[in-house]
DNA sequence: CGCATTATCTAGTGGTCGCTACAGAAATGA
DNA sequence: TCATTTCTGTAGCGACCACTAGATAATGCG
């Protein structure tokens, strides 16, 4: 929640060890040290707050449906009221002096748009979507509505908004 | 530019005072503290590299003309070579621990979606955009596309990716 | 109970942060 | 040439950073 809220390097040691009540060799005990627990962390959050997207890509017939739902639960996830707005994925590993870190965030946010293209190209080549279709571009187009709505949530943007963003972004697609 | 790459927390004043070559008291002189240094180069990058933007949305003569002009120069400027990726106003104040610096900026990116939509909502007016446009959403959108594409240069996107990101997020405009 | 082991707390490590007092250098005016 | 003023470089301020050694408390086991 704290790296979630104010990124990696913003939150120190003592801002964690007030949060989890514990004292720091404990902490240290427990994860090696506070690169270890942030990773720890990002992989609770993805499996926790950020497979909405996969899950949506996975069970949905098409690559359309599945983007679809996926921006439509964004819109619902990034402002749930009680824990931060905007995706942790996206934002902690902003402006972040630690490279390591920068770029394992870096490495997530690439691959979701590359599987976003893999699920298009795939709809392509079974002929659901036609066969000119700029399939990259489209799956950056969907990186770039879904970071948008995440930036949005954090400067204030309500659940609304962000509904009527990722519902107005979906025209983007071919036409059937 | 070391804001800009760094954002404003990761760039300590002793990067400040070597990269631009003069002792600390002379920073302090000339410039009052961090803060009030900060707050002059983002009004400089805002003269010298954001003002594409507003140039043109005021230049061209309709809101979807200047829209994808907007885009389609942001693709260039975010991946201009010899300077950092992406835009200071979006991302130097990221993850930010002092809120005056992270309120500044967030002020400019709710205002530049503002803008956006007072020119749509003119262009409805004027009946260049039909009726029913719902102008706040085509506004959020170009936003978040803008947002997404600064993100997506900072992790490795390159011009023509960009490019075609932009020329494809313009279907979403009403078809006239 | 007595002892060994584990966990936790206190306190402090060296380092860097933003910022500044102070002394010496350079520039200015007469 | 000298006195005064402005600037700059050194050196260091207290605060906080990630992290840890050593003392103390809690626990498991015979």
């Amino acid at each position: 929640m704290a790296f979630w809220e104010h990124g990696y390097e913003a939150t120190s040691v003592a801002d964690l060890t007030r949060v989890m009540d514990i004292g720091a060799p404990s902490l240290y005990a427990a994860f090696g040290d506070k690169r270890s627990l942030f990773e720890e962390v990002v992989q609770e959050y993805g499996t926790r707050y950020g497979s909405f997207a996969e899950r949506a890509l996975a069970e949905e017939p098409t690559a359309r449906a599945g983007i679809e739902r996926m921006l439509r639960e964004a819109a619902v996830e990034y402002t749930a009221p009680g824990r931060p707005h905007g995706c942790l994925v996206i934002h902690a590993a902003a402006n972040c002096s630690t490279p390591e870190v920068e770029q394992s965030l870096r490495e997530r946010r690439n691959a979701n748009i590359a599987a976003f293209e893999s699920r298009i190209r795939a709809d392509v080549a079974a002929g659901v979507l036609p066969e000119g279709t700029d399939a990259a571009a489209l799956a950056r187009h969907a990186g770039a509505v879904i970071q948008g709505m995440s930036q949005q949530a954090r400067d204030g943007a309500s659940r609304e908004e962000l509904e009527s963003l990722a519902e107005i972004s979906l025209a983007v697609w071919p036409r059937t």
